[in-house]
RNA sequence: GGCUAGGUGGCAGAGUGGUCAUGCAGCGGCCUGCAAAGCCGUCUACGCCGGUUCGAUUCCGACCCUAGCCUCCA
């Protein structure tokens, strides 16, 4: 039994698909008009987790991930390089497809962009003005009258009257009420439009998502989920839209993630203090620390990032693959008391910090079993571990691999040293071998530092053998 | 101001009415030519004040503090 943490009521419900055996969620995705940077790898990192533990379930999940390609920013920033938006946002999201590939992030089963639905949306907003939830406003743009839908405010917690609107920014003079949304915003001379009958124009940025989901899973599907900030007014609008149109339930449960902070304030373009993915991923070992680092907190908790965060991500990861090390896992991997365990944990709002609990008490047995020279009994802990790791995304590479990576210099270190390369590793370390037969350990001791130095750490094995690996 | 989340040991981060989180770091031991890795053991906790209780970090109330949203935002 899956229990998940529903926004809309503020507690866990039980997972109750609407047709047995399939799940179809609905996450919003970016407006692409720049890099995407770590807060929204955090996001699309928690929902690749959900469906994939959800798909390691046996469900059969049906994922669907927009993308926003035309907004404000969207033309102001084309504008500015003279690019045509179409090529401009094809651009980004290249970039955002070689990221969020890069993080292990499965590709959604479908990802529309909202300039593929602008006729749907001429259609919502036609229903939702026949049906008298939505009025032309004085200035041309077509508003949402949130007061003719009762439920407004629902899953912010938030009373009408309590928020009041103008308090922050300028009232548009066109609304009947401070609060009303844009379905439909009139064209200003220059910018892209389409054809409605209210003039040419484009759509507002709340009804894509609405018309998205309905075009792709229907009026009502199982799980909504994105950021935090999306909840009010984003979420919200998208309630009102749907509900109001098709008098259905829209998303039956929504999950929001916690924000990735930085200095314990939110990572974000506005504040400028956003590292994009990009960044981040030429300062660790491999994506998978990034991953680790991100699993090994709750997805609904604030996250704090820093290089310190990465750097125990990486120590984390490396005991794991350690202990992979020299191990064969068994085909196919045996399910036990420890897939049981990660499973509670899972099954329980997504705990992933307790399910890496689990993979590290894993890690445990498998050196106590190596060490106890059980190695079959080591490569069938080594194959369930590599299976319930492989939900979270992380411990997938051969160990070897992993092993031989090298780490990045921080960004504070002046220059970088020359590190040698494999094959001159090895070499050294055939020397060291034979320096060590003939007992001259002052030379075998030499070699090591020296290797040490080059950020190549040396164990030497029972039976001989000396393994390396970059530090 | 309103609404919503939080405040756990050196760091990160789960969880629970009374026996263990877990990882990193530290300390002691084993192993090792010496190391490293690993294993065993071990020390620092639950914002503050009351209340309920045989017993609260865990439940209740007040308070303090932090973050997010109320404007585009993962």
């Amino acid at each position: 039994m899956i229990r998940i943490f529903n926004s809309m009521t503020g507690q866990k419900q039980e997972l109750q698909p609407l047709q047995p055996g399939r799940i179809s969620m609905y996450v919003c995705g970016d407006t692409v008009y720049d890099l995407c940077h770590m807060g929204h790898a955090r996001s699309k990192i928690a929902f690749d987790v959900v469906r994939r533990y959800l798909a390691f379930t046996g469900l059969a999940v049906t994922f669907v991930r927009n993308i926003t390609d035309i907004d404000d920013k969207i033309i102001r920033r084309a504008a500015e390089r003279g690019e045509p938006i179409d090529a401009f946002t094809a651009r980004y999201i290249g970039f955002m497809h070689r990221d969020y590939d890069a993080l292990g992030i499965l590709r959604p089963d479908h990802e529309p962009r909202a300039t593929g639905h602008v006729p749907g949306m001429i259609d919502l907003t036609a229903r939702l003005i026949a049906k008298g939830f939505a009025y032309v406003a004085a200035g041309g743009d077509v508003m949402f009258a949130v007061r003719k839908f009762a439920p407004y405010g629902a899953l912010s917690g938030k009373n009408l009257d309590e928020l009041i609107a103008g308090e922050r920014v300028a009232v548009d003079p066109g609304k009947r009420d401070p609060l009303d949304f844009v379905l439909w915003k009139m064209a200003k001379p220059g910018e892209p439009s389409w054809p409605s009958p209210w003039g040419p124009g484009r759509p507002g940025w709340h009804i894509e998502c609405s018309v998205m989901s309905e075009a792709l899973l229907g009026t009502c599907f199982d799980i909504h989920g994105g950021g935090m900030d999306l909840k009010f007014p984003h979420h919200e609008n998208e309630i009102a839209q749907s509900c109001a149109a098709s008098g259905d339930c829209f998303a039956r449960l929504w999950m929001h993630n916690g924000f990735l902070n930085i200095d314990n304030e939110k990572m974000s373009k506005s504040l400028g203090n956003a590292f994009t993915i990009v960044d981040v991923l030429k300062r660790v070992r491999h994506a998978e620390v990034i991953r680790y680092f991100m699993v090994s907190s709750h997805y609904r908790g604030p996250i704090n990032y820093s290089l310190d965060q990465l750097t125990q991500a990486t120590a984390a990861l490396e005991r794991i693959y350690g202990a992979l090390r020299d191990v064969e896992p068994v085909v196919p991997a045996p399910v036990t008391a420890y897939t049981q365990a990660y499973r509670a944990a899972m099954d329980d709002d997504f705990n992933t910090p307790e399910a890496l609990a689990v993979l590290q008490t894993m890690t445990r047995d498998l050196n106590v079993a190596k060490r106890e020279g059980k190695p079959s009994h080591a490569s069938q802990i080594a194959a369930e571990l590599r299976v319930l790791a492989g939900v979270l995304g992380i411990a997938q590479l051969p160990a070897e691999e992993w092993a031989r990576l090298r780490t990045p210099p921080a960004p504070d270190e002046v220059g970088e040293s020359a590190t040698l390369d494999d094959a001159a590793v090895d070499e050294m370390i055939a020397r060291r071998l034979q320096a060590r037969k003939n007992r001259d350990f002052t030379e075998a001791d030499r070699i090591r530092t020296l290797l040490a130095a080059q950020g190549v750490a040396l164990e030497d094995r029972p039976d001989g053998r000396t393994e390396w690996r970059r530090a």
